[in-house]
DNA sequence: TTAGTAATTGACAGCGCTGTCATTTTTTTA
DNA sequence: TAAAAAAATGACAGCGCTGTCAATTACTAA
């Protein structure tokens, strides 16, 4: 029914060992061998068996996915954007959802990798960011590369594909004084995550670039949740309070900026026109808010499968071709922003 | 380095097939020699080779879940369900993501599940729900199982596991008559789909248990959207309208209900006090607005373990275990619901 | 007891592929 | 032009397991 291997080094009038250097993209094959063995595999619709490869060669042809993320949307990106990279290079993906907090996480995973025979790991926030679990991993002889926030790789245990949450930040914060606002409030996200330390750096880049005054008071500890933005919105803008209430508030996440939203609702104040609210991320939650967040758009997917490309090409002992391995969230500006009115 | 067969066989004193035939669960093994076996697998830590079992065997260790559905909640919850169930049998699970919009998805997933030697699948709606889709898979000789609203299985091309939306449409509305609501507006969800129309049916069943007159004007037509949910609000509660305007809204899924919500709010429409707002499915999101949602809880997560059990006895030809196949979303009570306040 | 049946076990091939190493062909060098 | 070196190809074993079928052992009934 499907063809094998035999079928088409028949069908190439080569032995299979040949073929087999073919579709393993080796050297020292004849140009024209190559090319009859290529129709032949094209003829017969040809798809080398995945367990066979695995079963036989010492290499492997599966990578996993490890994550341990609330986010929803976030993971699907991921998903996504790893599988299409698997499926053009012949590879199969496997899932595994878990709990960093879990003691035996490492043990679990080194389990798992051994058990199924991994030839390489995604790791992305927070597993990414924990540096005895990589170091433990990589020292196992699979391939490791990591998502993580920051401009530059924080060490050399494995490829990165870094996420500068910091310029991006500065960016959007730049945007907020740009339209005039002074008092610009932070609303943090967990101050565990690398993401939240970035983002808080870039906030006080921007307002140290333009010599405004930082204002500790204004910076609100959350924790990546909506309530966050509900509670950490409430504090900034309750009248009682003795502090400058902030004409913007840069939230660490669009659940966080949300939730700023609907606080301000609550108390009456009107976005953009008296606050302006911003968020980050550029999840489809930030666009079922009213009005739409201005945020920054981090390309999940495509990072999921540079990410996912830069592993393969480990696997597969390829040159490195290093693809871009940093990205910079862009600014979106939609509903939430607006001129300060108090100035 | 890790255990093969050979090892637990040695080490048990048998003969490698013996060892097969107890890890299988095969009959035709004494007692006394399946404890021996066993306690060499324990001894040993043994787990067989997936890429060994799939290559040798007529049968494959490998299901696949095939969806297409906007809603990451939903999808995240599913794959941690079938992995749950996955890692207790030894199976493997692919995740295919894909459209289905598109012409050639049956061709695609054909192709994929005889490349890739999948034993079974599992399909939520809306692909479960695509009955010539389903039919070419079954043909295939794969078996599958699905996900679907209803009460019993349409047909009976495949086993199902049931999600009774119309009994669970019928409560919630029911929830609402308790409350002393008569004109209950409907905001619906994509008609396609067969959860929209379920719990329809479910509205309307209540209405008439309840002696409560029909009327055509409070059901609109909606998408399971957030945006749905606004601009079917402001119809709805737009003093202009000369319709009666409903003193409560049942929206087909928490996004609906969370856009409903706001439009409530941006009208000056306190909520539960001047309208409740119920939503269904019990996602993040229902809590996440404020007030937080009234809505039916769904535990997707153990329909899914339960769809890849049911499954994977399939599968594995065991005698078929048929586990619970129906379930009746439960009523959650939280604070968009309230005493009607026109009586 | 003893053939006769049923339950248990094992020997062995082979799934589709890759690694090793020997063989053949081509190219280079003297 | 022959010998040496390099490149290209193939024969074959074996990855870890399951299916087939034959061999062994245990249990019946006569």
């Amino acid at each position: 029914m499907k063809a094998t291997i035999n079928d088409v080094a028949k069908q190439a009038g080569v032995s299979i060992k040949t073929v087999s250097r073919v579709i393993n993209n080796e050297t020292s094959v004849r140009q024209l061998t190559r090319e009859k063995v290529q129709q032949a595999v094209e003829e017969l619709n040809y798809q080398p068996n995945l367990a066979a490869r695995n079963l036989a060669g010492a290499k492997s042809f599966s990578i996993a996915y490890i994550y341990d993320n609330p986010n929803a949307y976030y993971i699907i990106d991921m998903q996504e954007g790893i599988l299409s990279a698997c499926k053009k290079q012949g590879f199969e993906l496997l899932i595994h959802p878990c709990d960093a907090k879990n003691k035996n996480i490492t043990e679990e995973v080194v389990n798992m990798v051994k058990h199924a025979r991994i030839a390489g790991l995604i790791l992305t926030p927070p597993l990414s960011e924990m540096p005895e679990f990589v170091k433990t991993l990589v020292d196992l002889d699979v391939k490791v590369v990591r998502i993580m926030s920051g401009d530059v790789a924080p060490d050399d245990l494995s490829p990165c594909v870094m996420v500068n949450d910091r310029d991006a930040a500065q960016t959007i914060t730049q945007h907020l004084i740009d339209l005039g606002h002074k008092d610009i409030a932070f609303i943090a996200g967990d101050a565990k995550h690398m993401s939240t330390i970035e983002r808080y750096k870039g906030y006080r880049k921007a307002l140290k670039a333009s010599n405004i005054d930082f204002d500790k008071k204004l910076v609100i500890e959350g924790d990546y949740s909506f309530d966050s933005g509900v509670s950490g919105a409430k504090q900034l803008m309750s009248t009682e309070s003795n502090n400058t209430r902030p004409t913007a508030i840069f939230s660490c996440n669009d659940e966080i900026a949300a939730g700023a939203l609907f606080a301000a609702r609550l108390m009456n104040i009107s976005i953009p026109e008296q606050l302006s609210i911003v968020g980050f991320e550029n999840s489809p939650f930030s666009r079922q808010t009213w009005p739409k967040l201005t945020t920054a758009d981090q390309p999940n997917g495509q990072i999921a499968e540079d990410a996912a490309n830069l592993l393969l090409s480990q696997v597969r002992k390829q040159k490195n071709q290093v693809t871009i391995s940093q990205y910079v969230p862009k600014l979106i500006v939609r509903d939430s922003s607006a001129l300060c009115s108090n100035v």
